[in-house]
RNA sequence: CGGGAUGUAGCUCAGCCUGGUAGAGCGCUACGUUCGGGACGUAGAGGCCGCAAGUUCGAAUCUUGUCAUCCCGACCA
């Protein structure tokens, strides 16, 4: 390709709204323009980019024995009303009317694709003959983003592989999910970006199993918890920690509890301001209503290190609840007697009382009073309030021991481009997927989905692979594999030989950007880092009348010259 | 949805406080000189100063409203 026959419009200057690298250099080395919040225009560099990781995705999941098909991107309202996600999703659901004759017509843009392809193996399906079955499709999915940020990481509309797998029995999903997992690990490998697959809560959208495919980066959204010796990784919802159950130890030289007044102080920053203490020797008592609506509806109060965070799942799993929110203000009210702000362990009744196990450590510790406006000191647990026993209620932390014994866990950040869960029959139950089996009897079919974000893919390569002057492709990604630079396009010499290259390498299956513009060479060296090809070819007249050329890669600091025939049997080479 | 900021040429920004007919650099066009890491000179093109209402003889500038964009937080199958 021609430089003067596509549209590569590079920037000098940065765009005054784009803060992270990958946006920054996506917007100016002419891979995409915004057209609005969270919606971007891929221009021909771009759009080749994500082309080709699509096609490894295409290529990785057809060998792990799934066939494409393809959706249409709306879908009755109706069929997200009967899976019940159409409140699950609020406004995060796209949808609208519009007349069609006499009737109206609503639709949603499918945020994802599950509802549709339940229904449709609702019809196809009869038979446990007929499984085990993964499709994909690679399609634009919709989804209103309350904020999208970051450029093209996070937008409302995005390009998704997902997949779903159908089979009779949790033994046929598992061969599916494994399947799929190491699907994965050879897509992102061959796009030649990092990425670490972690555990993660399977969500609002059930199961019971998950894993994040994250790349690891500073400016991703996630938290990933980490151990490179054991291995494990966890994303902050999910991560526990090696923390046991401590001892419960009253010092004897702690003087008796005190009241004091802290008028108006309701938050940890606050009382410390107040009281002078630091947060790890405060607690705070957060009340929870467990099983709201239902027979089994209680109250429950935990209570963890002033600094620590609360972790809503863990907290339901230690109590065995299938729902926790947040206590309202009349709750809390009502069970601690004072506003919210003031809620403390001591002498709270008529709820269940769970502690983390780094909060009895706390010794003495500052609390709540359960009064309006004050707050108690030296405190003690085992003497002033005490529980049983202590669980693992908050989020890691870096430094937390590993639960596979590997030793203090690190938190980073991340991208997340993929993630794989087994659902299970929450949509085959919904919709009346059903299969009969050998022994007569009707059974939901099991399921399984897997999804990738394809631009994320690009994005997050960038992210993880640039410099100053501009971005690195990884090979398997780059729009283009090979540049090509005339530096005088007046000479048919340069220029003839320049096309030479272009051909012979395009017959070999290599891709070239050829830089015809009528230019200054320090002008198509600046756009060349800046894109950002993996290899660069330059033919100078200079060069050529000691008979050579330039090769070198983009990493290279220096071009090695060799000689013009040799020229693109180096850059198969260098790009084998 | 809460908090903060910004909208002036294709891009980065000045001008606004103190109202008087719109500026710079980069980019773009033409010509000349240059020509291996973002050249120089000369001459040009390019602007409902986000939009609306108001105050005023007069508004980019003051007031009110509104829309958009970005950042932090909440949210995020």
């Amino acid at each position: 390709m021609r430089w003067s026959q596509t549209l590569v419009p590079t920037l000098k200057e940065v765009p005054a709204d784009a803060e992270v690298p990958s946006h920054r250099l996506m917007l100016r080395a002419g891979l995409v323009r915004q057209v609005m919040a969270g919606a971007y225009t891929y221009l021909p560099l771009g759009w080749r980019a994500v082309r080709k990781a699509a096609e490894i995705v295409r290529e990785e999941m057809e060998a792990a024995g799934a066939a494409e098909l393809h959706f249409p991107a709306m879908s009755p309202i109706e069929l997200w009303e009967r899976s019940g996600r159409r409140e699950a999703f609020g406004n995060v659901l796209l949808n609208f009317a519009f007349p069609r004759g006499d009737r109206k017509v609503h639709v949603a843009l499918g945020p994802t694709h599950e509802e549709p392809i339940t229904d449709l193996i609702k019809q196809s399906i009869a038979s446990y003959k007929q499984l085990p079955l993964t499709l994909f499709q690679i399609q634009t999915k919709f989804r209103n983003e309350e904020r999208p940020r970051f450029g093209v990481l996070r937008t409302s509309e995005f390009l998704m592989k997902d997949a779903y797998s159908f089979g009779t029995d949790i033994e046929q999903l598992n061969a599916s999910y494994d399947a799929m997992y190491a699907a994965y690990c050879r897509i992102f490998e061959r796009c030649g970006i990092p990425y670490l697959a972690v555990e993660a809560e399977s969500g609002p959208i059930g199961g019971d199993a998950s894993h994040e495919f994250m790349i690891p980066a500073e400016n991703g959204e996630d938290s990933v918890v980490h151990c490179e010796a054991s291995g494990y990784a966890a994303n902050l919802e999910r991560a526990e920690t090696g923390r046991t159950a401590p001892q419960i130890v009253v010092p004897d030289d702690v003087p008796p509890m005190d009241a004091v007044a802290t008028p108006g102080v309701s938050t940890i920053e606050a009382v410390c301001a107040a009281l002078g203490v630091q947060p790890e020797q405060t607690l705070k008592t957060l009340l929870y209503t467990a099983d709201a609506g239902t027979d089994e509806e209680r109250t429950v109060a935990v209570v963890v290190r002033g600094d620590h965070d609360a972790n809503e799942g863990k907290i339901r799993r230690a109590i065995g609840a299938a729902t926790l929110s947040m206590a309202d203000e009349a709750t809390v009210r009502r069970v601690t007697g004072a506003p919210v702000g003031f809620a403390g362990p001591v002498g709270l009744e008529g709820v269940t009382l769970l502690a983390d196990h780094d909060a009895v450590t706390v010794q003495p510790s500052v609390v709540g009073a359960n009064s309006a406006d004050a707050h108690r000191t030296n405190v003690c647990c085992g003497r002033d309030w005490t529980v049983e026993t202590t669980h693992d209620l908050r989020d890691a932390r870096a430094g937390d021991p590993d639960p596979k014994g590997g030793g203090p866990m690190k938190v980073v950040r991340g991208i997340e481009v993929g993630h794989v869960f087994k659902l299970g029959t929450k949509y085959s139950d919904a919709l009346g997927a059903e299969y009969l089996g050998e022994d007569q009897k009707r059974r939901s079919v099991v399921m399984g989905c897997y999804g990738i974000g394809i631009n994320r893919i690009v994005a997050g390569a960038i992210e993880t692979s640039h410099d100053d002057r501009g971005i690195i492709w990884p090979k398997a990604i780059a729009p283009y594999q090979c540049h090509i630079i005339p530096l005088d396009i007046k000479d048919e010499e340069v220029m003839s030989l320049a096309q030479r290259f272009h051909d012979e390498l395009e017959a070999a299956g290599v891709d070239c950007l050829l830089d015809d513009r009528k230019e200054r060479p320090g002008v198509k060296f600046a756009d060349a880092d800046l894109i950002g090809l993996p290899t660069r070819i330059t033919i100078g007249k200079r060069g050529l009348t000691e008979g050579v050329v330039e090769v070198k890669r983009r990493t290279d600091a220096d071009p090695e010259k060799i000689a013009p025939d040799a020229a693109v049997a180096r850059v198969r080479e260098l790009l084998a």
